[in-house]
DNA sequence: AATATATTTTAGTCAAGACTAAATATTTTG
DNA sequence: CAAAATATTTAGTCTTGACTAAAATATATT
């Protein structure tokens, strides 16, 4: 019997696959932090989401999660709907990238597969949403990444922003605010190596931005 | 505290409204057939809405049920979702008037407000669904229908199809390829009383129908 | 290596919303 | 109008996915 893929499953599956892209293991915490539910909560998820058939995820007390096959196929498909969403809202209702985010997450879990078909073809199958993030191809792959945090470049390095990896409205604002949007060229200027603040110029102004800005801004070097 | 609107409560809502539109109370098997769920679990559910605060419905054991007022706005709001996303995926996606209802089955729990305002907008405000029926107003007042079913009219009458109440995809196909759709001028040409058969005249075609069929079409006499 | 701290798991509860089976009420009919 | 048929309610159960409190394990610090 096919494992239904409930709401929260769903989340689950999609978190995982955000934490564990760079090949680390999703710890119960972090993903307890991040579903704003108990770390007792996800425990009880893991394990059954670990003993369904097929297994959703690879599971040893203690280590954290990754996910199978079958359940990166189902992350996939749901962070496929939630950027197509955010793209479309965008295009077509006059959404700006700070207020998408919300609504696509609610969104993406009831859109059908003829849904998706249609707003993907509508926009002509773009390629990343709002926020420059990838979008993964309708037979679920995960298009290479060519970009590196902003946060490892040093003073010298100049960079074209690919995305933002954020969904707090205020923090989108303050950067569209900046400029600091994908397409925009920055150049590092100085770098303050206690804080690992970097002093970013766009244009004529120049900002200092923090690390946990710096980390969520991923840039082509250029 | 004001109680959760879940999917489930909302179905409920939507469905004693369209059953009791007409005065009647809802019973709890009609309740149970609409909503692919057993009369038990109606009765359980129907009473959680009567003891809820604000209570949602008025109910005494074996007497059906109603909508109190707030129960009341909260299934126009439903519906009013409903029927802007049958006419926003019609307009925008190229969905056809078969298709719509399932997927804007599961997008009406869960848009949001700012959603609803923009899709009215961006169609204009449109007072009516690609079936016909009626949107209830932004501020839920569910528009006066001046309409009859077909079903009531008798050879001599002629009228001005206002809306189908039908959603079952095959039915809806059936009406279209005979032209019977929203706007579509008939004229009654006969009536057979004990099968209740009508037979119906548009343009240059006719053809018999069925109380099931000619009670579901609602029709302007002119 | 021993202890302190942080993380994770287990065990037991809860609420929502369905279900079945049995009891009761209402309606229809001979 | 009483029996039969139909409709509804009650009582008890199940699954999902949370929660808290307590126990177990892992990691960090002395
Ligand atoms: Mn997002
Ligand atoms: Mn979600
Ligand atoms: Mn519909
Ligand atoms: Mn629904």
């Amino acid at each position: 019997m096919e494992q239904t893929l409930t709401n929260s499953i769903q989340d689950y599956l999609k978190n995982i696959y955000e934490l564990t892209e760079n090949g680390e293991s999703a710890s119960t915490n972090a993903l307890a932090s991040r579903l704003n539910v108990k770390p007792a909560s996800v425990t009880g998820m893991v394990q059954k989401l670990a003993s369904a058939k097929p297994a959703l995820v690879e599971y040893q007390k203690h280590q954290g999660v990754t996910l199978t096959d079958d359940g990166k196929k189902a992350a996939l498909e749901v962070i496929r709907h939630h950027r197509l969403l955010e793209a479309w809202l965008v295009q077509t209702l006059g959404y700006t990238w700070d207020e998408v985010h919300a609504e696509a997450e609610k969104l993406e879990h009831v859109i059908s597969e003829d849904f998706e078909r249609r707003i993907a073809a509508a926009m002509g199958h773009p390629l990343r949403d709002p926020h420059g993030e990838l979008i993964p191809t309708a037979d679920l792959q995960m298009p290479l990444d060519d970009s590196t945090p902003l946060s490892s470049l040093r003073p010298g390095q100049f960079g074209k922003i690919e995305y933002v990896k954020a969904s707090e409205a205020e923090l989108l604002r303050y950067l569209e605010n900046l400029g600091l949007i994908p397409g925009a060229d920055i150049e590092v200027k100085d770098h303050s190596p206690f804080d690992h603040n970097l002093t970013i110029k766009m244009g004529r102004k120049s900002v200092v931005l923090g690390l946990n800005i710096t980390s969520k801004i991923y840039v082509k070097e250029s």
